[in-house]
DNA sequence: TAAATAAGTTAGAGCAATCTAATAATATTA
DNA sequence: TAATATTATTAGATTGCTCTAACTTATTTA
């Protein structure tokens, strides 16, 4: 088994190798919160451990192992997460911080009851796929607001990144997943959009703020 | 704040000083499983932080910061196992692992919203009773089934230990808390019972069964 | 490409929580 | 009460996770 510390490592190495397969000691020092010399050894320690390929100087990749039991805790994440929104009424601006605790519970009946009180949930909160049992998650491939062209419809499927101030300023736009949103232009200058969706015909995103928000076409399902 | 290690000590020392005000470091280093001189340590470490009064060769005693901080560790815990069984379907026997976990949350929301979904209970699936956010607690006087005498009809009320065989073996036998039980017969040589409940006319209990079983006399509410 | 900057590594130390071995104080029993 | 057993304490070592300071390698920029 796994420290809470290595879970930790294991979740954030996941988290920032999306789409790249790797990540680099300095970002993760930075995503932890934890000195580069401290993130360093720990690397070499997960690696003695066979769940991640290190090599000086490189970024490192988890191992196929290593992936797999990330991936599970990012499952117990998931779950929780959902729990707290589904069941305990919870904001999904709210329970972040609750399920990064609840997350390393060891109980795999705890996280089996919840999966079927929520009637085994494919996506969390924030349109996040839940991994299943064996770690595996489909992947629907979105693309970001800020890629989309002027007059395109699509709709809000995912955000990136479930910071709690990101979140309470979608809150306040009423913006929530499952909003069709009409891209009505964008400034060439810095790249901001101007959308329209619901009863708001005329709302200000910033590209950073876009560049967090995951859509879908709107013909598709 | 306490450390998860700190919370494991108060919590001991909390439930063994329920009677008598103290607990020995040799009782705590076998409820911690944890040898005595790292108990002894961490006593000293407790008293330097104000929780408990330490004096060599003397039992402990918490002081009433120490008192309040361990009653809200319970509070979290019994909450946490009255919300896996009237919530989440997990029978008595199977909660105290889990909420030994979850007891460390630290979330006063999360707690917050238990209570409240619960519908503010007094006692826990064990009738233990819960304290409440200031860390007190009403505690009702039972008394132990095997001082009951015979002909005497109580209902049972709480159990002293929650040990998973224990619960089981209750289970076993349709022994559930609110059952109404008459004493037949006392055997004098080692105090086994012989009682009725329900539509068993002639259980036999062993005397350490029957000091675990807290009950109440059935006339009064 | 040389210099400057950023990223990564090594060495050494500190703290929390644990242990074992040895010693001291208290309690029990003969 | 003296001997024995139990309980408590001290001393010193170990492990996991963290740090700072100093150094090395890689990348970027002038």
């Amino acid at each position: 088994m796994n420290t809470y510390t290595e879970e930790n490592y294991l979740k954030a190495i996941f988290n920032l190798s999306v789409g790249r397969g790797e990540a680099s000691v300095n970002e993760l020092s930075r995503q932890l919160g934890i000195k580069m010399p401290t993130v360093n050894s720990m690397m070499k320690k997960l690696a003695e451990k066979g769940l991640l390929v290190y090599e000086s100087y490189k970024p490192v990749r988890l191992t196929a192992r290593g992936q797999k039991e990330a991936a599970l805790i990012i499952r117990k994440h998931r779950l929780t997460e959902m729990f707290l929104v589904e069941k305990m009424q919870f904001g999904w601006d709210e329970v972040h911080e609750i399920a990064e605790q609840i997350e390393h519970v060891q109980s795999a009946e705890f996280f089996a009851k919840m999966d079927q009180l929520l009637g085994y949930p494919k996506l969390d909160p924030h349109g996040s796929p839940i991994p299943d049992k064996n770690g595996k998650m489909e992947w629907t491939e979105y693309h970001r607001l800020n890629e989309c062209r002027v007059g395109e419809t699509v709709t809000f499927r995912a955000v990136t990144h479930s910071s709690d101030e990101f979140l309470k300023f979608l809150n306040s736009r009423q913006l929530l997943l499952g909003t069709e949103i009409t891209v009505k232009s964008i400034e060439q200058f810095d790249g901001t959009m101007t959308i329209a969706y619901g009863k708001r015909k005329a709302e200000i995103l910033s590209r950073v703020a876009c560049e967090l928000i995951l859509v879908q076409s709107s013909r598709r399902k």
